[in-house]
DNA sequence: ACAATGATAGTT
DNA sequence: ACTATCATTGTA
């Protein structure tokens, strides 16, 4: 028996993380996507493969949750589907990327904090060079600093984590040891700050804040 | 320590 | 209509 797709397609079919696998916690699913892979085809650009590092559990009942309150324009991608974006505007000036989790009617989701990319996206490549001081592996070492890369903003808010949407999530290629991933406190925030939500890969260069 | 920068949610 | 807030980041 044969496999009907090209080995050396950078899109393997049979990996590719599907909506049903997103119906659980995110406090279940946050922690399951440290390892997995994030691809992002550019807009006119290349197909950025990347590592998933960092990230953060947000809960129906959380007073940090963006759902908290209920459904508005903003979050409503939150409401609907699990494996669905959910993308919105920080301070002004950067935009942050969740994978919506459990059933439609549910607002809960994960944040992605930090990636580690295995290119560099050719609008950053001439400012890396440049500035002796950037490091090529804190390009996407936080979640404003993620979606600057791969050029996400409000426009892949609500889509399906999809090739078909130039966004999509793929399982882990290896097994993660539970040792090797931490389990903290999350950041930037105010209401329950006490709630261990965050979880980071600890051998990545690329975590936000270790 | 703080400015940049704009949408959002809660309050008059 | 007004205002405080914000799941951030780069520079000083």
């Amino acid at each position: 028996m044969t496999n009907n797709f090209d080995k050396d397609s950078p899109i393997s079919p049979k990996s590719i993380i599907q909506p049903d696998w997103c119906d659980r916690p995110s406090t279940t699913i946050a922690p399951a996507l440290i390892g997995c892979q994030l691809l992002r085809q550019l807009p006119n650009g290349p197909l950025i493969r990347s590592t998933i590092v960092e990230t953060e559990a947000y809960a129906p009942g959380d007073p940090a949750c963006h759902a908290y309150s209920g459904k508005s324009k903003r979050n409503a991608a939150m409401f609907g589907p699990p494996g669905y974006s959910y993308v919105y505007l920080i301070y002004g000036m950067y935009h942050c990327l969740n994978v919506v989790t459990e059933a439609a009617g549910i607002g809960s989701a994960v944040l992605i904090r930090a990636l580690e990319l295995d290119t560099i996206p050719p609008q950053l490549e001439a400012k890396l060079e440049a500035k002796q001081t950037a490091k090529p592996h804190r390009i996407a070492a936080g979640p404003g600093k993620l979606c600057r890369a791969l050029e996400i903003n409000r426009d892949l808010d609500g889509v399906h984590f999809h090739p078909d949407s130039g966004i999509w999530l793929e399982h882990r290629l290896e097994p993660i040891a539970p040792s090797h991933i931490v389990q903290t406190t999350r950041i930037g925030i105010t209401k329950a700050a006490e709630a261990p939500w965050r979880w980071y890969l600890k051998a990545s260069k690329s975590v936000s804040k270790p």
